[in-house]
DNA sequence: CATGAATGAGCATTCATTCAT
DNA sequence: TATGAATGAATGCTCATTCAT
């Protein structure tokens, strides 16, 4: 009996002291993705370098090697989280609207804030070589964007609601995409720029266009 | 004349050579930036070094030196050379067509021609971080992109003609600009979308975009 | 007796355990060596790494840390097994055969045989910076080339029987073995190389070596 | 005139300084060659960097890049280097005596002296992987070891003089081969044992075979 | 004007090894 | 006993840039 209590503790002292380590280990993995973001965002892809992300943390280089076997796999753990950000943000926004075309110009306005003040990501997500696109292993075509579904979606219900100029739903979809993405990265890059410098002048650029396709 | 008359023969003597270099010097000039260019083109932005540029134009590394500060000087002039040909490209498509509305679709057509031919030119103009979109001195705000005016300028002659729904040409003007930007971009950058693949696609794009704008 | 019967049953227990232990300590050193061998003979030495023995016997790299001092100590171990493996084979031709001067083939092909099946073994033990050949204390001159009595014990008998030209028997051992180990590197080393291809190629040298040696 | 013999002096100026630049820069080159084929000899392979040779003449590592494109065009020109002189070492030993089987033994003889006396070079050219022995280009099959040719030859011509046992001349060229490369070898490896130690045991063992090969 | 020589900093990655637990 | 975390040093190589000539 004493023995087995012993034996008990020593085994709870273990799982404590894994759990601890455990959580560590996570933050140790936030810290680098989050220092990594940074450091894409400010310097690009090809000043992007292993070793300033570790000095970054505090860390040796090799240490970021326990958590990510290379440069690719972190920046598409990066990646990987833009995205998980990106479908949240969409499909919150789709949910809040009943209107169909309504639901449209909010899924917009939605893209482009989430462009606004997640620039890292967007960047990586959409405006770099679009390795990061597809997953490494390639066995999925592209499971990355089905966050668009819910455009199509929303565009194949306002077509069907007749509340939108006949059309193809995909071809419509795509336009409206060009356009949001054009005036998200317009904005990422040209921070100068005085289009599209407020939401008001987004929403003014969305309305224009919904104007233009909305039925009858 | 009396200045002529007040010149030496070794005055002229020097003038002439000097003139001579400066040809030499100009041509020599051309020749980096024609070699940066082709291998901006070529090879991208990371592997674009002066070594290879040196290389290509049979001259040392040093003497690239000679002709620009650093490699930032050499990239901006690159990319100034891009601005031209871009300039270039939209006042071609603007005078080949008389119709406002027409010329503003001739406009988007050329405007995404000149990216998917130019990729890597149209990264840096509008892509990279803004850097090259401003002159380094940072004197005049945005001397490099009044290409765009054409844009402008034929926007508000459609709506003078009432061709147009009435609105503000320069919200319209910027808003045409999103939307072939983020065509363009996205062929450029997700080259293997489906969307946008062919010519076809980027004019049914614009033209399901000007049926809206239309007046009436 | 005494001894026996003074020990106390805590003492018993202790040293059962110390008995069960010392058994896993002697297996998982024994793992850690055939893997250690298994790499070294699949990879070289370039390769091998003690990150690499670890992983592949399922242990965490530290732990070797706990049997080999360092990576040294683990290739002198790792040498240590293949001077046993290649006297064993030796051996075992030297009584294969009665002959004594056909057991001297018998010894070359043996010899040879070996150090092309175990060509990393043998580049360790003869062709390397002789580090490994003599203990790492430096106790002893050259325990580990024993094996090689046994040449010379051969030659020494073929001497008796009257079956060789005479002559010292280290003399012409040492000629035996430079030969050997002559055809044997030539072998693992020029693996592209004509010479010595096949089995036969080494018998037609060996056999026309011993007819200069045998008596008249 | 004055401007001619002006030129002409400027002339002068450039030639002699380009002439002490291309000293110096073989000077360098040779001094890169040594210290990599003392390094080589001292580290072996698998340590040899190009880092420490840049450190062993003092210059920056990237300085070694100016003169060799990489380790293994660096590590060939050694191995080059060492061919060379022992070609020489056998032509010159191979004209030295005219009896044939003399000549041969003094082959032998000097191919020993030439790998104790260039153990680097040896090393490299006959011990390690056989990578070095064929030209990177792979043009020609093995232009390097036609230095063998000689020993051929020679043997062909002892056996046309009737002064050897009849047989094929390459397979007795490949045994007698194999023989001083093991000799060979084993001095270079096994300094401290003590076959072989003197040029007189080389001697011995030649004889020996010699003896066995020679005609009736 | 142009050059060759040279450098220091940087890169991704791997390794042997140490240390607290 | 065994482990995970961490490190510093090392590797080959490329690049932008400087300097004396």
């Amino acid at each position: 009996m004493l023995r087995k209590s012993d034996e008990t503790r020593a085994e709870r002292v273990r799982r404590a002291s894994r759990a601890r380590r455990d959580l560590q280990r996570q933050e140790l993995r936030r810290a680098i993705l989050d220092a990594a973001a940074d450091l894409f965002l400010e310097q690009g892809y090809e000043r992007f370098s292993m070793r300033q992300v570790a000095e970054r943390i505090g860390y040796s280089a090799t240490t970021i090697y326990r958590h990510f076997a290379d440069k690719d796999e972190l920046l598409f753990a990066v990646v990987d989280q833009g995205f998980e950000r990106f479908g949240a943000a969409l499909a919150e926004a789709a949910v809040s609207v009943d209107d169909p075309v309504e639901r449209l110009q909010a899924l917009g306005r939605a893209y482009v804030r989430f462009g606004r003040e997640n620039a890292v990501y967007y960047q990586m997500m959409f405006m770099q070589r679009a390795d990061y696109l597809t997953s490494p292993g390639g066995e999925s075509e592209e499971p990355r964007i089905d966050s668009f579904l819910v455009l199509e979606r929303s565009v194949q219900t306002a077509l069907d609601a007749g509340l939108l100029r006949p059309g193809d739903a995909r071809a419509i979809s795509n336009t409206l995409w060009a356009l949001v993405h054009g005036i998200t990265s317009l904005v990422i890059t040209m921070t100068e720029h005085e289009a599209f410098a407020t939401e008001a002048d987004v929403d003014a650029a969305l309305t224009g266009i919904f104007e233009g396709l909305r039925a009858g």
